[in-house]
RNA sequence: GGGCCAAUAGCUCAGUCAGGUUGAGCGCUCGGCUGAUAACCGGGAGGUCCGCGGUUCAAAUCCGUGUUGGCCCA
C-alpha cells in the first residue's frame, strides 16, 4: 500500500474534506511554498480593489473576491510572481456616521466636545472590527492572498501614497483652493461629492413668485421648488432665442402685468388660476436681457437693498441653461446652483451664500437670520417663512406642491443643500483628453463597458472637489500662509519631508498623521508661518492612490518602476464611476498615465429574483451560509460558472446544490481510481502513460483532456473563465465519468494483472493529476484532495504550473470518431428503448447505416459500441436499409430564398411527397400555379419498418434487431442473476473483492437448461467461489420473478 | 429625465456579433442501468424567445418603440 500524506473520506463531505486540506495546507506552508516557487518568475501585478469596511461582506464581495483569487492562482501557475495584497478602504464618512451613532451624536459641535482625538480612535476600532471578519470570510471562500501583509488606508504608507501623489498634482498644476458650489450635508457639515449623494423622490414647494421690473410694469414670472433660496437670488435668467409674451390677466389678487415664455403662457394660467388672460405683445428673450427688477423680499432683506446698489445685481442675463418649462425664466442664486454660479463667476458677481455649515441662515438673511434651510414645509423653517412673506407682500403668483427627486447624504439621509464654500479641486476637466486617450490605453472585458459606459462618464467628467470637512481620513497635506492668500500654500509629499520643515519636532517613527496631531504642525519658512488646512481627502481620492500604496510607493520606487501600471483589476460595474475612475483620475492627474492595464467588470450579485441584496430588504445571503450549506468548493463553482464579464447574477440555492453534485461526481471518479489501485496495490506515481499499451479509449480520453486544456487556456487568455471552467467540468463528467470510466468498467474488475488494466490506471492517474491542476484556480480543495491522493509528490497543488498543450496526446480525428460512436450509441439506445428490450438483454445485431465517415468511425469502433449497446455484432452499411421508405421534408433556408413568399406553400406540398414520387416529378401545384424544386432544397426522412426498430441520428440512421434466440436470452436471464448477486453482495456490505458461495435455484425447466451454460460467467462476474444448488442458511438471499420465471439466489461469504 | 446592461422552458443560463422551424443543465414524469456514484442513461411533458411596430421571402437574432429589473448619472 502506497502511504498518503493526506486522508479523506470515500464520500464527498466538503465539511471533512476542506478541513483537511486546510490542515494541509498549514502544516506545509502551502501558501508560502507556492510564492517561493514563482519568487524569480516575471512579475504581474494584480491590484486588490479595497472593499469598504463597514458592515457585513455578502456573497456579492465572495463572488468578486473568488473571481480575484481564481486569476491570482492561474496567473501564478502561468509562471508569474504575482502581487497579491489585499486592501481596505477603512477610512471616511460612513465609519464616522457609524461611531456618531454609537455615541448619540447629532452634530459635528458633540465630535469636538468629545475630543478629536477619541473620535479618531472610536473609528479606527470600529474600522478593525470589520476588517477582521471581512477576511476571516474572504479567506473561508478559500481565497489566497497576503493576508498578513494587507494595505490599509489608515497607515502612514497609505497616507504618503495619497500626499505624495498630491504634491505630483500639484507639479502638474492642477490643484485650485477655489469657492463652489458643491453638495453640502448640513448634519455631517462637509462637502459631499456627486457620487455621495443619492436620490429619492420627495415633495417639495413648487411657487410661481413674480419678479416686479424697475423700468417696466410688468413682472417676471419664476419658479423654483427651493423658496429658501431666493432671499440669495442674484439675476434673472432667460433664453436669448426664445418668445416671450406679455400679457394681462385677472387673479384672486386682482389684475397682473406679467412676462413668461410663450410656450408656458398656458400652463401658468392653469397653475395661477388666471383668468381674462389676453396675450400684449411676444418677443424674444433677447429683448428682456440687461432689464432690472427689484428682490421681491427685498424689504426683508437689508442685504438686498445694499445689492441691488450694484449695477450687474437684479438683472435679467441670457443663458445656455434656460428651457421653456413652467415659466421659461429662472431665478439665479449663484451662491446656491451650479450652473447660477458659474454664470454668476463670469459676469462678475460676488457670491452672496446666506448660509452656514450647519444649514441655518445667517446674520445677512436679515430677519430670517436662524432659520433652518429645509425641503420641508414646518413652522419657523426657512422655506415655511419665505413662502409666508411672499404670499403677505403679494409676490407669490401661485403656490403648490410637487414631487421631484432631491438629493440627499449617502450616509445621513439629510437633504442636501447647494452651496458655494471654500474648497479644494483638482481640474481634471484640463487634462480630458489624456483622459480619454489613457481610458483607450486599458483593455475592459467586457469591451462596451469602456466604450459605453466608461466613456460616457469620462466625457462628463468634471473638476474634482477633493476636500471634506471631517476627521476619519487622510489629512490634506496643504499648509496655507498664516494670513493669507490661500493661493500661496505649500505641499507635502511625505512625513519625512514634514518632518524636515515643520516648526515641531516630529518622531517619524511614532506619528500617526491623522488629525489632531498633524492639525498642530506649523511650518516657518521666510518668515511666514503656514497652518495646515483643516480638510480631509475625499475617501474616492483615496482609493484612487491605492494602485501605488499597494506596492509601498513613494516608499518603493524600484516597485514603481517595476511593477506600476497595474497588470489587472477585477470588481463590479458600480465602479465604473467608482473606483475605475477615482484610479485614472489620480493616475492621469499626477502622471499623465492609467494605472491599470486590464479590467475585469463583473455584475452584481442579486437575489433570486433579480432585485438587489440589501440589509433592508433580508435578503442577503452571507458568504458562510453558502459555505456551511454546501461547502467553498460548491460556492465557488456556482459563481465562478457564470460570466464574469458584466453580466449579473441571480442568486439560487439550487444553483450552488447542482455545482456540489457536479463535483459529487469529481469526487467519485477519484474514489472509484483509488479503490481499484488499492485493491490491486498499485502506486499511481509509478505509472506513466508512457509507459504502457494504450488501448483506443484510454487515447481517446487523453486527446479529450488535451482538448479541453488547450480550450481552458484560450479561454482564460480572454478572461471567459467561466467558459474554461465549464470545460473542464464537462469534460469531467460527460467524457471521463460518463463514457470513459463506464467503459473501463469491465477491464479494472479483473481480477489478474493485466496491460489492459495497466493501461486504464495509467490513464485515470495522468487524467486526474492534470485535471487537479486545471481545477485549482477555480475549486482550490478539491483539487488539492485529488493531487495528495494520487501524487502529493510537490507540498500543493497549487504551486504547480498551469498544464501546457501536449500536442502528443492529441488525436482529432479519434474524438471525431468517438463523437460518432456517441450519437450512435445515444440513437441506439433509443431504439432499444422503443423495444422494449432491457439493456441487460443483449441483441442479435445492431446495424448502422450512414455516410463513409460514419461506417469507416464506427467499424474502427465496433467492439466498444457492441459493449455498449449490448449486442452480438454490429454491423455497418453505406446502403439504404431494404424496406425503409422515405418522405420528403422541405428545407426552409433553402425554398424561402427560392421561392419567397410562395415557400411555405411549397413546402406543405412537399412534404406529402415520397421520395420516388419526388424524384419522378420534382414539381408541385400551389394556387394553380407549378414550381419545380431542386433536390437540393429537400431532404428525405426515414419511414421505420415495423418489424425493425430505429432511431436516426445526424449522419445516419441506427437499426436495433431484436429478434432472440436462446442464446441471446441465456445471457439476459445470466446478467439479471448477475446483477441480484451483486446487489447482495451490497447489502452484506463485503469487500469489494471478498470471495462468496452463491446457490441458485430457477424454477423453469427450460431456463434452468439455458443457464447451465453460464454458470461460470455468473461465479467470474460475482467473485463467487462456488455455485451450488442450494445454502442451509444463506447470510442474504433474494426471491423474485424474472421474465415470468421464479428465481431464488442465496449468497454467503466463502469461508 | 439621461447613459449602459439584461429579459429565451417551472428554475439557472446558452443561442443574438454573422437572420433560416430555439438548446443545455436542474426540476417534473415514465422507463432503463448500477460493486465508483445520494451517481448515471434514454423517452416524454413543458416556450407568446417581455409587449407592440418595422425591415426581410424569412426575425429570439437587425431597426424603432414601450414595459420590467439591474448599475450609473442628473
Amino acid at each position: 500500500m502506497v502511504e498518503y500524506m493526506v486522508e479523506f473520506d470515500d464520500d464527498y463531505d466538503t465539511d471533512s474534506l476542506e478541513s483537511t486540506v486546510e490542515d494541509h495546507w498549514e502544516s506545509v506552508d502551502a501558501y508560502e511554498r507556492t510564492k517561493e516557487a514563482h519568487a524569480d518568475d516575471p512579475t504581474f501585478y494584480f491590484l486588490d480593489g479595497p472593499p469598504y469596511v463597514s458592515g457585513a461582506t455578502h456573497l456579492g464581495t465572495g463572488w468578486n473576491k473568488a473571481l480575484k483569487d481564481q486569476m491570482i492562482r492561474y496567473h501564478r501557475m502561468q509562471g508569474h510572481q504575482v502581487t497579491d495584497r489585499p486592501g481596505y478602504d477603512m477610512h471616511g464618512l460612513p465609519i464616522e456616521t457609524k461611531v456618531e451613532e454609537d455615541l448619540d451624536f447629532e452634530t459635528k459641535t458633540d465630535i469636538i466636545e468629545f475630543g478629536v482625538e477619541e473620535f479618531i480612535e472610536r473609528c479606527k476600532e470600529f474600522a478593525d472590527h470589520y476588517l477582521n471578519e471581512m477576511e476571516s470570510d474572504f479567506r473561508s471562500l478559500g481565497v489566497w492572498m497576503d493576508w498578513d501583509n494587507a494595505y490599509r488606508t489608515p497607515t502612514t504608507e497609505y497616507i504618503e501614497a495619497a500626499w505624495w501623489s498630491l504634491d505630483r498634482i500639484d507639479e502638474n498644476g492642477l490643484v485650485d483652493p477655489s469657492d463652489r458650489v458643491i453638495n453640502w450635508c448640513p448634519r455631517c457639515q462637509t462637502a459631499l461629492a456627486d457620487a455621495e449623494v443619492e436620490y429619492d423622490d420627495i415633495e417639495s414647494p413648487s411657487i410661481y413668485v413674480k419678479f416686479p421690473l424697475v423700468d417696466d410694469s410688468a413682472s417676471l414670472v419664476i419658479w423654483t421648488t427651493t423658496p429658501w433660496t431666493i432671499p440669495a437670488n442674484q439675476y434673472a435668467a432667460v433664453d436669448a432665442d426664445l418668445q416671450y409674451a406679455r400679457l394681462t390677466a385677472t387673479s384672486d389678487d386682482g389684475a397682473q402685468e406679467l412676462i413668461v415664455a410663450e410656450e408656458c403662457v398656458e400652463h401658468v394660467v392653469e397653475a395661477a388660476g388666471l383668468s381674462d388672460v389676453e396675450v400684449v405683445e411676444t418677443f424674444s428673450g433677447e429683448r428682456l436681457t440687461g432689464e432690472k427688477y427689484t428682490h421681491p423680499l427685498e424689504s426683508h432683506l437689508p442685504k438686498q437693498t445694499e445689492l441691488h446698489e450694484e449695477d450687474i445685481v437684479h438683472r435679467v442675463y441670457a443663458t445656455d441653461f434656460v428651457t421653456a418649462d413652467k415659466t421659461g425664466i429662472v431665478h439665479s442664486a449663484p451662491g446656491h446652483g451650479e450652473e447660477d454660479y458659474e454664470f454668476g463667476k463670469e459676469v462678475g458677481f460676488s457670491v452672496f451664500s446666506p448660509v452656514d455649515d450647519t444649514g441655518a441662515y445667517t446674520d445677512e438673511a436679515g430677519e430670517y437670520a436662524g432659520a433652518e434651510v429645509t425641503q420641508g414645509f414646518d413652522d419657523g423653517t426657512a422655506n415655511a417663512l419665505v413662502l409666508d412673506d411672499l404670499e403677505a407682500d403679494g409676490a407669490l403668483l401661485a403656490s403648490g406642491r410637487t414631487a421631484h427627486r432631491y438629493g440627499h447624504c449617502w450616509r445621513c439621509d439629510t437633504d442636501i443643500v447647494l452651496r458655494a464654500t471654500d474648497q479644494w479641486f483638482i481640474r481634471i476637466t484640463d487634462k480630458q483628453d489624456v483622459l480619454l486617450e489613457q481610458m483607450d490605453e486599458s483593455q475592459w472585458y467586457p469591451q462596451w463597458a469602456r466604450d459605453n459606459r466608461f466613456r460616457n462618464w469620462v466625457e462628463d467628467a468634471r473638476d474634482w472637489c477633493f476636500s471634506r470637512q471631517r476627521y476619519w481620513g487622510i489629512p490634506i497635506p496643504i499648509w496655507v500662509p498664516e494670513n493669507g492668500p490661500r493661493e500661496e500654500y505649500i505641499t507635502i509629499a511625505s512625513a519625512g519631508e514634514l518632518a524636515e520643515r515643520a516648526d515641531q519636532d516630529i518622531d517619524l517613527e511614532d506619528v500617526d498623521l491623522h488629525r489632531p496631531v498633524v492639525d498642530e504642525i506649523t511650518i516657518t519658512e521666510d518668515g511666514r508661518t503656514y497652518h495646515r488646512i483643516d480638510d480631509i481627502f475625499d475617501v474616492w481620492f483615496e482609493s484612487g492612490v491605492a494602485s501605488l500604496a499597494s506596492i509601498g510607493v513613494p516608499g518603493d520606487q524600484e516597485d514603481f518602476e517595476e511593477l506600476w501600471p497595474a497588470d489587472l483589476i477585477i470588481e463590479a460595474h458600480d465602479q465604473t464611476r467608482g473606483w475605475f475612475w477615482s484610479q485614472l483620475e489620480v493616475g492621469v492627474a499626477a502622471f499623465d498615465e492609467v494605472p491599470y492595464e486590464d479590467v475585469i467588470m463583473h455584475g452584481f450579485l442579486n437575489d433570486a429574483e433579480g432585485d438587489k441584496m440589501s440589509k433592508s430588504v433580508g435578503n442577503i445571503v452571507e458568504p458562510k451560509n453558502a459555505r456551511d450549506r454546501y461547502g467553498v468548493d460548491p460556492t465557488r463553482l456556482y459563481l465562478l460558472s457564470h460570466n464574469p464579464q458584466g453580466v449579473d447574477l441571480d442568486f439560487s440555492w439550487d444553483g450552488i446544490e447542482g455545482a456540489q453534485r457536479r463535483l459529487n461526481i469529481v469526487w467519485n471518479v477519484l474514489q472509484f481510481a483509488d479503490q481499484y489501485m488499492s485493491i490491486d496495490d498499485v502506486d499511481p506515481t509509478s505509472l506513466s502513460v508512457d509507459d504502457v499499451e494504450l488501448e483506443v479509449i484510454d487515447q481517446w480520453i487523453l486527446s479529450r483532456m488535451e482538448s479541453a486544456t488547450a480550450t481552458m487556456t484560450e479561454a482564460m487568455e480572454r478572461y471567459d473563465s467561466h467558459e474554461a471552467l465549464d470545460a473542464v467540468i464537462d469534460f469531467l463528467t460527460e467524457d471521463f465519468s460518463r463514457f470513459y470510466i463506464q467503459t473501463i468498467r469491465s477491464r479494472v474488475w479483473e481480477e489478474t494483472e493485466s496491460p489492459t488494466k495497466q493501461a486504464a490506471y495509467a490513464t485515470m492517474t495522468r487524467v486526474l493529476t492534470q485535471c487537479a491542476r486545471l481545477l485549482a484556480p477555480f475549486t482550490p480543495f478539491i483539487a488539492e484532495a485529488i493531487y495528495q491522493e494520487l501524487d502529493g509528490a510537490a507540498e500543493t497543488v497549487h504551486m504547480l504550473s498551469w498544464p501546457e498543450h501536449d500536442a502528443r496526446l492529441r488525436d482529432a480525428e479519434l474524438e471525431a470518431q468517438i463523437e460518432t460512436l456517441r450519437e450512435v450509441e445515444e440513437v441506439g439506445a433509443n431504439a432499444r428503448q422503443q423495444g422494449e428490450r432491457g439493456r441487460r438483454w443483449p441483441v442479435g445485431r445492431v446495424v448502422v447505416s450512414g455516410s463513409a465517415e460514419v461506417v469507416e468511425d464506427i467499424d474502427a469502433l465496433a467492439p466498444i459500441l457492441a459493449d455498449r449497446l449490448n449486442a452480438r455484432r454490429i454491423e455497418t452499411t453505406t446502403g439504404e436499409w431494404e424496406g425503409v421508405s422515405w418522405r420528403v421534408d422541405p428545407d426552409m433556408s433553402e425554398l424561402g430564398p427560392a421561392f419567397g413568399q410562395q415557400a411555405g406553400a411549397i413546402a406543405d406540398a412537399l412534404s406529402k411527397l415520397t421520395r420516388e414520387e419526388f424524384r419522378e416529378t420534382p414539381t408541385v401545384d400551389v394556387d394553380g400555379e407549378s414550381y419545380e424544386v431542386d433536390e437540393s432544397m429537400v431532404s428525405f426522412v426515414r419511414e421505420t419498418p415495423e418489424h425493425v426498430l430505429s432511431s436516426e441520428f445526424t449522419d445516419g440512421a441506427v437499426y436495433v434487431d431484436t429478434d432472440r434466440d436462446d442464446a441471446l436470452e441465456a445471457d439476459g436471464y445470466a446478467n439479471e442473476i448477475v446483477r441480484r448477486v451483486q446487489q447482495l453482495r451490497k447489502e452484506l456490505d463485503l469487500e469489494i473483492d471478498a470471495g462468496i458461495r452463491t446457490a441458485i435455484t430457477v424454477d423453469d425447466e427450460g431456463v434452468d437448461a439455458l443457464l447451465n451454460d453460464k454458470m461460470d460467467h455468473i461465479a467470474t462476474e460475482t467473485r463467487s467461489e462456488a455455485v451450488v444448488d442450494s445454502l442451509a442458511d444463506p447470510a442474504a438471499s433474494v426471491s423474485e420473478t424474472i421474465h415470468g420465471v421464479p428465481v431464488v439466489i442465496g449468497v454467503e461469504p466463502a469461508a
